[in-house]
DNA sequence: TTGTATGCGTTATCAC
DNA sequence: GTGATAACGCATACAA
C-alpha cells in the first residue's frame, strides 16, 4: 500500500538520472523521428518503463503545439447513432494516437459559448461536430487552432458551404440516391401517400431529409407528403403516428427522420392501430442502427457505413494536421437502401 | 477569411498589455478564488473576450497539477447501457467544470499496459472504469496521480475488494433485493425451471450476476439454473436461445445478464420459435435500457437508477479531489425491479 | 549523435 | 490588493 499522499508521477528528469543519461536523451528516445543511438533509446526505454514514466501530454502539448486530443461534439450521446459513432471514432483515434474528449450540446442542441470557450483551453488537434445546429461559422470563431471539421447534408442544405467565410473542413453525406431508390421501392409496392416524421424541429439534418423527400415525390408526381413531427424519440413517434393516424391521417408510407422514430411509429401502427406493417403501412429508417435489424421490427432503412464514415473523417484530421494552413478540405460519402421487412 | 496559417490563441501576456495590466492580474481574473478588485476583473474579462482569449488548460494543468480532465473506461461505447451511462457522466463532468476523456477497452476487454500508459500521461484528476475485467489493481498501479473509480457487484465478487493493497475508490452496486423479489414474482406466476443467459465469459459483471441469482434459486429449494452462454449481445443471445430450446431445454424463465440479450430472448421466442413471452417463456432483463420499454419487447428488468448513479460518482471524484490522501472511499446503491411484460 | 540553453502559458510564492 | 519571480515537464535550435 502507498499511503503516502505523494503519488506524484516520475519526470523525464528523473528516468534521466537513473539511466545516467541527459535529459534531452530521454525526450529523443520517446520521439520516434529523433536521431538516437537505438542501443541508447532501448536503454531508457527500459528504465522509463521500471519507472513506470510516461511522457506528460499537458508539458508535450505546449512544447509542440500539438495536444493529440480530438473533441467530439454530440446532442445526446445516448442515441443508439450517435453511440455507435462515437465508439467507431475512439476505436480509430485510439489506433492514431489521439484521445478523445467528449462534449454533449444541451438539450435544445445549444453549445453556449461557455462550452465552446472551455472546451478551447483543450487546444484539441481537431473538432468534430455533429451537432446539427452548432454552425461551423461558430466553431470556427471560437477555435482558433483548430479547423473544425463539420458532418453535413448539403443536398438541402447550402447554408453550410459558406459560413461566414470561416475555414472548416466538410463530410459531405449524400443521401439522393438512396432516397430514390427507397421511395421508388415503396412506390412499386403500392405507397401513394407518403407521410414525414421528423426529427427535431431546430435539427438542419432533419430539414434537409424533408426537403430532399419531398422533392423526390413531387418529381414522381406524388402528392406533397402529410407532416408528423417528431424529436428523433420513440415515446414522440409513437404518440405523434398514433395521434395523426386517429385524426384521419391515410398515408400508407412514413419515411421517418431516424430509425429510433420508425421503431415508435411500427409499434404504434401495430400494436397501438393494429395495423400491419408494411402491408397496410410501410415504415422507412434512417441510421441503419443496430436495433434496426432486430427481428421485432426488421426495418428497412437507410444506412452510412460506419467504417465509410470513419475512415473519412480520419483522413481529414490526418491531411488537416499535415497541413494545417490548407484551403478547405471535403470528403464525400453516399448513404446505402438496406431492405428489410418494412418497405 | 483568415487566411494565413497563424491561427494562434491570445495568451494572458497579450490580453495584460491590452488591458493595461500585468500578467498576474489576467490570471487572477478567471480565478474565482483569487483576490482582485471587481471591478478590474470585470475589465480584464471584458478584453479578455473580445481578444477571444481562454487560459490554456495545458499550461494551467502544468502549474496546478490539476488537467480538469476525467477518464472514462468503457468496453464498449456503442452498447445501450455504456452509451447511456457516458452521456449521463459526461453531462454531469461537464457541469461541474470536467471535460471527459474516452478510452475502450479492446473486444476481449484487454486495456493493455500501451493505453494505459497513453491515458496516464494525459493526467487525468480521476479514473472511472466500468471495464469488468480492468482489475483496480491494475488500474491504480498505472494510474500514480488520480484514484480510480471501480464500479463493481461486490455480493458475488470478493476479489475486488483488495487488490493488490493498491487505493482504488468504489461504486458497490448491490444487487441481491431486487433479484430476489425479480425471481419470487417470477416464481409466483408459475417459473419453476430458470435459465442463465449470461454475457461474455470473460466479464466479472455476469459472474457475479449469475452466481448471486444461483443461490437465490437454490435458497427457493428451485433447482439449479440451465446455462445459456451469451455475450451481451442481441445475435448471440436469440441463437442461444434457439439453440437451447431445440436441443430440449424446457426452462420456463430465464434471466439474462442485460437488456439486450433480453430482447434476443424475447424475439427468439416468439418469432424463432412461436412460444409466448411471459405465458410460456418468462423473460427478465438487466440495466433498463431504453429500448427495455419500447412496447415490441416491454421488458420486466432490474433496474439502477441513472441520475442516482451518475450522482454517487461525481461524490467519489469530488470527494478523492478534495482529499488526495484519504483512505479508500465507497459509494453504494441499489439495484431496482422494474415490473413490466415479460415476467 | 549528443548536450546546453531557451521557450511554451499558466499559477504559486513571496514580497510589497 | 498588487506585481515580480520561480516553478511545472517537455521539446527544439543551436552549437559541439
Amino acid at each position: 500500500v502507498d499511503g503516502d499522499g505523494k503519488r506524484s508521477r516520475p519526470t523525464a528528469a528523473v528516468v534521466a538520472r537513473t539511466a545516467q543519461v541527459s535529459r534531452v536523451a530521454v525526450s529523443r528516445a520517446f520521439n520516434p523521428d529523433a536521431s538516437i543511438r537505438p542501443e541508447k533509446r532501448a536503454h531508457i526505454l527500459r528504465v522509463a518503463q521500471q519507472l513506470n514514466y510516461t511522457p506528460d501530454m499537458a508539458a508535450r502539448s505546449m512544447a509542440t503545439g500539438r495536444s493529440h486530443l480530438v473533441a467530439l461534439i454530440v446532442p445526446d450521446l445516448s442515441s443508439p447513432w450517435e453511440a455507435q459513432e462515437v465508439d467507431a471514432m475512439t476505436a480509430a483515434l485510439q489506433d492514431a494516437g489521439f484521445a478523445t474528449l467528449v462534449f454533449r450540446t444541451r438539450d435544445d442542441f445549444s453549445f453556449d459559448e461557455k462550452l465552446l470557450t472551455y472546451m478551447k483551453g483543450f487546444n484539441p488537434d481537431s473538432v468534430i461536430s455533429y451537432a446539427e445546429n452548432v454552425r461551423p461559422g461558430h466553431l470556427a470563431r471560437g477555435v482558433t487552432r483548430a479547423v473544425p471539421v463539420y458532418v453535413c447534408y448539403p443536398e438541402a442544405d447550402p447554408g453550410t458551404t459558406a459560413d461566414g467565410g470561416y475555414l472548416f473542413d466538410r463530410l459531405d453525406v449524400r443521401m439522393r440516391a438512396a432516397f430514390e431508390a427507397a421511395i421508388a421501392r415503396m412506390q412499386a409496392a403500392g405507397a401513394r401517400r407518403f407521410a414525414l416524421l421528423s426529427g427535431k424541429a431546430a435539427s438542419l439534418a432533419t430539414a434537409a431529409r424533408a426537403q430532399l423527400v419531398r422533392s423526390l415525390l413531387a418529381a414522381r408526381g406524388l402528392p406533397p407528403p402529410d407532416e408528423i413531427a417528431g424529436d428523433y424519440s420513440y415515446d414522440t413517434a409513437a404518440r405523434a403516428v398514433l395521434a395523426y393516424v386517429r385524426a384521419g391521417g391515410r398515408a400508407d408510407a412514413i419515411v421517418s427522420a431516424n430509425d429510433v422514430g420508425a421503431c415508435g411509429a411500427v409499434d404504434a401502427l401495430r400494436h397501438g392501430l393494429g395495423l400491419r406493417v408494411p402491408q397496410d403501412v410501410q415504415v422507412l429508417g434512417f441510421d441503419d442502427i443496430r436495433m434496426a435489424h432486430w427481428q421485432s421490427y426488421d426495418l428497412t432503412t437507410l444506412q452510412i457505413d460506419v467504417a465509410e464514415r470513419t475512415a473519412a473523417l480520419m483522413r481529414l484530421v490526418r491531411r488537416r494536421l499535415d497541413e494545417p494552413a490548407a484551403g478547405p478540405l471535403t470528403e464525400t460519402i453516399a448513404a446505402r437502401l438496406v431492405v428489410r421487412g418494412t418497405a
